[in-house]
DNA sequence: GCCTTAAGTGAGTGACTGATCACACATATA
DNA sequence: TATATGTGTGATCAGTCACTCACTTAAGGC
């Protein structure tokens, strides 16, 4: 995590541990502007080491990117699955808990924004094997969570990714009639 | 449009012309990589003129980008716009028009790749304007064709964003169950 | 024919990027 | 203490990028 001091002790992590950091700040950066918008130095100073390292950890930049990819599907099945379960155990509508659990997200957005990312850089082919394993799985466990209509599951699915853009947009700090159509729509 | 020939007439364009014929060829190649993935050279290339020339007719990299994006805005509002209109007119409910006009696009997937890298590459100011630039614009012209509750008009654009995915993913390709559920969901 | 204006290009430039490699240092074990 | 293994870095490279500039060529009016 932190740089070592001029000639103390350094600390050393296992490659393992150090891949976890890289890939939990590599988030922050490469949410906002994706694979192409982000050097892999951007990267490298986030998490603190150097961009050599990060070639050694991970052997190529998409590589890299299908990896933080990867774990903004794994945080969002987390969240959604976790709320699906505790609603069902205390008798509320899984799919709300499910749905609300989703849009908690956009007040960190790096998630949302990782995802948009991965959508952006489908044409690069193992991008695109992820995003479509990673929607499988969401798919499948939304299935199990919460039985429902083919209809029903594509609108969940719908308003997930409207939520993406929300987040892209910042529609948070509009206050526009449109954006809040768009963000709330309650009435 | 055609490269001049060896040495024989060259037929000028006025730079409106250009512009315009650089912007639709532009949307090929800037809707599958994004702003930061396609580079001048590969617009230039795709319009046939020369990246020198491609800069005197859009300053900076950004704005052709704007301006490719702001004429897919322009594409959707005008099919879906179009698809209302004669819907009503046929009496036929022009809510499932806009959106058929809207899925429409998924045959030639530019226009909704273009919306994707916009949504991508908004943490640049003027991509993030235009883009909320645009949806205010389609949301009002939504309203106007089609008077509808906040919660129907949400659900609405919801579906539309699904779209884009699907246009990224390539869904169309796959036969799995849960694809065809997101794409299709009619049963 | 001449001149002004606008279309259009070849040839760069400095900055940056993904990736590599030789090397230094830390730790565990024998 | 020697040595083997894994963590971590500085320096560098070849290629690409957005952008510029000096220049050429066409079109239209006189």
């Amino acid at each position: 995590m932190a740089k070592p001091a001029k000639k103390s002790v350094r600390t050393l992590s296992t490659a393992d541990e150090r891949r976890e950091d890289v890939l939990r700040t590599a988030m922050k950066v490469v949410g906002p502007r994706g694979l192409y918008g982000t050097s892999t130095m951007d990267v490298a100073a986030a998490a603190g080491i150097s961009q050599a390292y990060l070639f050694r950890l991970f052997p190529t930049k998409t590589e890299l990117f299908v990896a933080v990819l990867g774990r903004s599907f794994k945080r969002i099945e987390d969240a959604m699955s976790e709320a699906g379960a505790s609603a069902r155990a205390q008798g509320r509508p899984v799919r709300d808990a499910m749905a609300e659990a989703y849009t908690d997200l956009l007040r960190d957005p790096e998630v949302l924004l990782t995802q948009l990312q991965g959508q952006a850089a489908a044409t690069e082919p193992a991008v695109r094997d992820a995003l479509r394993h990673g929607f499988r799985m969401l798919y499948e466990m939304v299935e199990r969570e919460w039985p429902a209509s083919p209809v029903e599951v594509q609108a969940f699915f719908a308003h997930g990714m409207l939520c993406n853009v929300i987040a892209a947009m910042q529609l948070g700090d509009l206050h526009d009639r449109w954006a809040e159509v768009l963000t709330n729509a309650e009435g």
